[in-house]
DNA sequence: TAAATTCATGAACACCACTCATGAATTTAT
DNA sequence: ATAAATTCATGAGTGGTGTTCATGAATTTA
């Protein structure tokens, strides 16, 4: 069988000249490699090498495995370098699933400066799950995922990232505008746009209209959202989303936002991932930056 | 260090799904692909699988080993396969060397059914040497020697392929035309056309001119076959060709051939090898073609 | 709950690849 | 020419290592 040593055999001889040479520059003996060769001919019924003078020629047989070595064994010391770099955790892969949709823009800016400091690490966004994100990073679909809903499970780990308000935009010439909050029954007869999720996974049905036995007018579905807030500030209806979402925003639209309910929906980001995966130095730093992000 | 042992493990655990079965695949146990693996983890420092459940995963790392196995275990799989069928003499590469410029034609005629017969077979034809065709036999820049001049050593081995006659070539208006054959006074006064090689390597030289200390008017070098003969049929020289050559244009141009000297110069083309080399089949295979293709 | 199947692990062994020593052949130096 | 140096080949012996065997822990299936 041809294996790797043939591959260096054959490629140190055409680097050094002499068989003797090439063993010094394998760390073996002359006669190692005269045996190592020796067998493998009888295996494949050629001859590899014949003696010139008193140096060695290659046959045909020879030329072929010198040539196979030369690309293969880059590619053998190619990979070894890769996996010594994935034994110091300075490679990889992090995949990241989405279970907040208006996340999507405070990961960009967690994902910009960690590209730059692991440069070899790779990054992917995903954003559906068919059995949902918890499911996809017990499955190594995913290797983190950014959730307001941690479903605490002893092979997972939750860190939270940062607290925020969930707040409801209305335009600013709708009649609630002015108010400190709002009750459930104030939104009867509005026309509220959602993120197209189950309702059940919607903070403002969840916690705010379903105990309070209300509903709205009408539930639209927008998929993004900037044209959702653009429908918001038409007037043509509400929406529930983060504080510092809506914040980003107030400048440039004619928006502004009140709490939901006296106490108002209070939530918090929160990044899981496998246990054990802790250990990983990148998906470690990037949870700290993911904090440090939001800090500020 | 990463072996082709553990590329064909990651790749038969991918196929088979289980280690035990990838082991029976390879032929070993399962427990010999455990320590395998469980060794090159502690030489990386890195694990490659992990148990799931009952069955393994890959990590990052063991993903790797295996997108390199997949690329690299075909190649070792074909190379294998090439190395058997230069075992059996099914495959190689043929370079022959040609010392006779007229000759060129004739190896085309033999080369062509050889190529049919032997698919695997390269064959390299060269022209030029920087010091001779015997030498580069020896040192190996070719295999085979087309030569009508063999020059017997002991390493070295020749057969003749065919005989043939060394004509004098004039045009049919020339005044020697119609003579069955001449004397070397006769070309005295008379330009020669010549291959560009050393004139003690030309019979009309060595054999008929020298011997009896008589020179031409002229004498100009010209390289290619087809150029020189148009140049005698124009009446501007005349040059000496094998006769079988002759014949070919004979018909086509206004050329005519008589016989150098009363005896006329018989030549013999040979096939020169080193020696130990009859014993590759497509070696042999090729000279007996040789002579078969001659005799027509 | 028992049976079956998975992979992991430790111990013992057999094999094989290596080193050492030496020889034959060739090149280089004297 | 002869000796010295360097080449690769080869046989014997050995140490290392990859393999098997036996067994255990964990998980899935019946």
């Amino acid at each position: 069988m041809l294996e790797r040593i043939h591959l260096a055999i054959l490629s140190a001889i055409e680097e050094q000249g002499t068989l003797t040479q090439a063993a010094e520059a394998l760390n073996l003996t002359q006669s190692a490699l005269s045996h190592s060769i020796k067998k493998l001919e009888g295996q494949i019924g050629t001859t590899i090498w014949e003696k010139q003078g008193r140096n060695l020629r290659l046959t045909a047989a020879g030329k072929r495995i010198h040539a196979l070595s030369r690309r293969l064994l880059p590619q053998f010391e190619h990979t070894e370098l890769l996996l010594q770099q994935i034994a110091k955790g300075e490679m990889g892969s992090l995949r990241i699933g989405m279970e907040c949709h208006p996340c999507y823009q405070w990961l960009l800016r967690v994902v910009a400066p960690f590209l730059e400091q692991w440069p070899a690490v790779d990054i992917d966004v995903r954003q559906e799950f068919q059995f949902g994100g918890l499911r996809a990073l017990y499955d190594y679909e995913i290797d983190m995922l950014v959730t307001p809903d941690p479903l605490f499970k002893p092979e997972l780990e939750y860190f939270p990232v940062f607290g925020y308000e969930h707040r409801l935009v209305v335009a600013k010439s709708h009649p609630l505008a002015g108010q400190q909050w709002v009750t459930p029954e104030q939104l009867s007869n509005e026309v509220l746009f959602t993120y197209p999720v189950e309702p059940q996974r919607l903070d403002i049905f969840s916690q705010f209209l379903n105990p309070a036995q209300c509903t709205v007018r009408q539930h639209k579905v927008i998929e993004t959202t900037e044209i959702m807030l653009q429908m918001v500030a038409s007037g043509r209806g509400i929406c529930a989303l983060p504080g510092w979402l809506v914040q980003e925003y107030e400048s440039s639209l004619p928006i502004t936002s009140l709490r939901i309910g006296k106490q108002g929906i209070m939530k918090s980001i929160f990044l899981g991932i496998r246990k054990g995966d802790e250990r990983i130095p990148y998906v470690t730093d990037f949870i700290n930056l993911a904090e440090r992000t939001s800090q500020k």
